[in-house]
DNA sequence: CGTGAATGTTGTCATGGGAAACAATGTATA
DNA sequence: TATACATTGTTTCCCATGACAACATTCACG
């Protein structure tokens, strides 16, 4: 018996946000269509309009689930590092630019301002990562490797460096292979800059 | 007589570009509209193709325009600091944010890789600011207050730090009001992290 | 002049987002 | 269980846009 199509999908909104997904990192944003999304779930053009209000809302809901991933990943990749200030912050360091890399389209949806007005949401979902980089911070002070002080400042400049290098990497203004040299410097500098005198 | 609209427009591509950046400013790149632009220029649907081949063709010479600009003021920013490497750095790196701050979209339109296949153009144009940037960390070099080596990869990670900044700012991740202080304690620690030893 | 290259215009098509009205299905509750 | 209501998906429609083609006007230059 060829299972007669089910009029329920059951979790459409999971689907259509896996193919979102999928399609984000082949084609970019911008071309991301919500009929094509239906049409790859096999569902009518107007059914996602009952998860998703709009496009936009679809975006929003990428945005945070990548949030959520670049969280766990961090978490992972802090939580096989050891003890050491230093060997933890350049394995955060290097997982952020993995994520930042491999999932270009997503992290620009993520970071560069295209939120709606009330992007609390995102706002939040963002304040998981910002906080690994602010305990992270915290403890090299503890360590008494870090200059002592109110670690947001810090934690933002070296987040910013991370990002911005993401960004040179993936607008191709810097060569793929100079990656993870330029990663390693701008952690030393970070740490050479802020250590305690 | 009201003057008979002439059916040459005569800068039509410099018009369509000055209200491209007007509209970028305020809705971003995604709403713009090649009809909308046509449509304000007083001028049918299709003229715009004369001048652009496709929409991505006109926000790529909008790019090329954005680090022509910011080329010049970045100089403009130099020429009117002293001569001590560590005024410079500061005044260019606050140029640098105010540019990217006042004209977010443009920014990301440079930066993330929403180019062509063939984006010569982005990165011949990109080199200017970038050589800039790169000629600076080399005077810093040369006045003993960084430690000597290659300049580039130097350059790169402050390029990227104050880039990162900007796309926190602009993504509402840092609250404007502190883009100041953390433009300032991101130089200053560029600085002690890669002064002569 | 007059001819060809630039530049604009009108008309058309396909695609996509969004909205409304309707249908099928699930669920709570009297 | 039967009926009311909520959820989810479908159909149908409208409108904006990008892209393209065929045609018109103007300009520059011989």
């Amino acid at each position: 018996m060829t299972p007669v199509p089910a009029y329920h999908h059951g979790n459409l909104r999971s689907t259509l946000l896996a193919a979102a997904e999928r399609s984000l990192r082949q084609h970019g944003a911008g071309q991301l269509s919500l009929r094509e999304l239906a049409r790859d779930a096999g569902v009518s053009h107007a059914a996602p309009r009952r998860h998703f209000a709009d496009r936009q809302a679809l975006l929003d809901a990428l945005a945070e689930a990548g949030f959520a991933r670049l969280h766990a990943e961090l978490r992972a990749a802090l939580a096989a590092a050891g003890a050491d200030f230093a060997p933890r912050l350049h394995a955060m360091a290097a997982a952020y630019l993995r994520f930042a890399t491999e999932d270009a389209a997503l992290l620009e949806l993520m970071f560069t301002g295209k939120h709606r007005e009330g992007a609390e949401h995102l706002v939040a979902a963002a304040a998981g990562p910002f906080g690994l980089m602010h305990d992270l911070i915290a403890q090299g002070q503890a360590q008494g490797v870090l200059e002592p002080g109110p670690p947001d400042r810090a934690g933002i400049v070296l987040f910013a460096t991370l990002q911005g290098i993401a960004t040179l990497v993936n607008g191709n203004l810097v060569a793929p292979d100079l990656l993870d040299g330029i990663t390693r410097t701008a952690v030393d500098q970070f740490i050479r800059g802020s250590r305690r005198p």
